[in-house]
DNA sequence: TGCTCCCTCATACCTTCGTATAGTCGGCCC
DNA sequence: GGGCCGACTATACGAAGGTATGAGGGAGCA
């Protein structure tokens, strides 16, 4: 049992690549490929068996085959974002054409490569596909942090931090929600504390990242 | 002369389309095209001629062959963005391939068109590409505006309102910058009142969009 | 030299914020 | 019924924000 490989295993923190390709043969040069570079890569031969797989929680992308035995890599790519699956994708296609290239890409496709493809190709797009996660899993785990501390706010509360946030001061949200201004100022302290709010600046940049205003 | 032309022009508000192609025959069609769903168009038969032109302050986007006299279309659409020309890009190809067309949409090209392309879709194409030019320019304006206002501050009150934005109390910022708490107040009052910003909230907003945060 | 602008600070006063203490009321769950 | 929570209110007080008045110093410019 390897000890050393249990503290901060890069086995589990590692980037993964997926790799949807009905060619068994591609699956395995892209395997050995990407593995050449230390990237974890887990292959499937299908789309279906793909989406019945367990995604790691880490950053990761999709090289997608254009032709795929069941749906169009094209639809498929919608069908992820439908499902909420923001994994940048590139695809790969053997004899593809313009306007299919052309629609992958505004489909918000990150790279489209004709095979044969150089290998350096393949490793420079999985490596900006990678770095693209990292910062989108940042940014979206940033966000979904507060809108967990968010939730936790009763109805007063959230109706309150609104106001708050749009500049309004205690009284005027008092007369606003016809209450007393000492009531607001409860709401506004424990909307402050539960949100983890030092200051009203912090509450201002929350309530924008939660698009309280712009809606 | 029409003198309902002159309230609301609209060949002064109208979005322009600015189509660079050595082709007369296709500058021609597009010409016609265009003006055929109202809107104004104005032809190059090169980049240089496009570059010489006086650009219209309206909502607009740029038609371009990928193959020009003297530079690639893609070289071209590198300088327009390095010039801080960040209008919408349609490129049309005649035997592009689909490198070119990764590189194209990679480098913020709205689509690509491949000659001899269906009216509606190059009216489609450019209606889309009118739309984005038109939130662009609405963001950018309201940006630009927030600068010029920033850009009335003094040294010290650009210092203060970096400072309170982040949510410093007035006493902290003067421990910050070496001086007495009163002498913030004041700064801190003419930022206010020159960035027209009426509450605490509205700084901190402005403050992010000035990016003061960031860097 | 006089003028303007920026920066600095003090005193004074009022407003707004934030919180602690204390109490009422209604709904929900065990 | 008792306990808990959300909502509401009042009084009170210290902390922080905001502005007006007054004033001095230094840099740059006509």
């Amino acid at each position: 049992m390897d000890h050393a490989g249990r503290i901060g295993d890069p086995s589990i923190s590692a980037p993964v690549v997926y790799v949807i390709d009905d060619d068994l043969a591609i699956r395995e040069a892209l395997d050995s490929l990407l593995r050449s570079v230390g990237l974890r890569v887990s292959g499937f031969g299908s789309a279906s068996a793909f989406l019945s797989a367990t995604l790691a929680d880490v950053p990761s992308c999709l090289i997608l085959d254009i032709r795929l035995p069941e749906v169009s890599g094209l639809d498929f790519q919608m069908r992820l974002q439908g499902a909420g699956i923001a994994m940048p994708v590139i695809f790969m296609t053997g004899h593809g054409d313009i306007p299919m290239t052309v629609r992958a890409m505004k489909a918000g496709a990150l790279d489209f490569l004709t095979k044969p493809f150089r290998d350096q190709d393949m490793l420079d797009a999985v490596s900006r596909a990678i770095e693209v996660d990292k910062t989108q899993r940042a940014s979206t785990r940033a966000t979904s942090q507060i809108k967990e501390l968010y939730d936790t706010l009763t109805l007063r509360e959230k109706e309150v931090m609104t106001f708050v946030t749009k500049g309004l001061m205690n009284k005027q949200v008092a007369a606003e929600m016809s209450l007393s201004e000492i009531t607001v100022k409860i709401h506004r302290g424990s909307a402050m504390r539960k949100m983890s709010a030092r200051t009203l600046a912090d509450l201002v940049r929350m309530a924008e990242s939660l698009g309280l205003h712009s809606d």
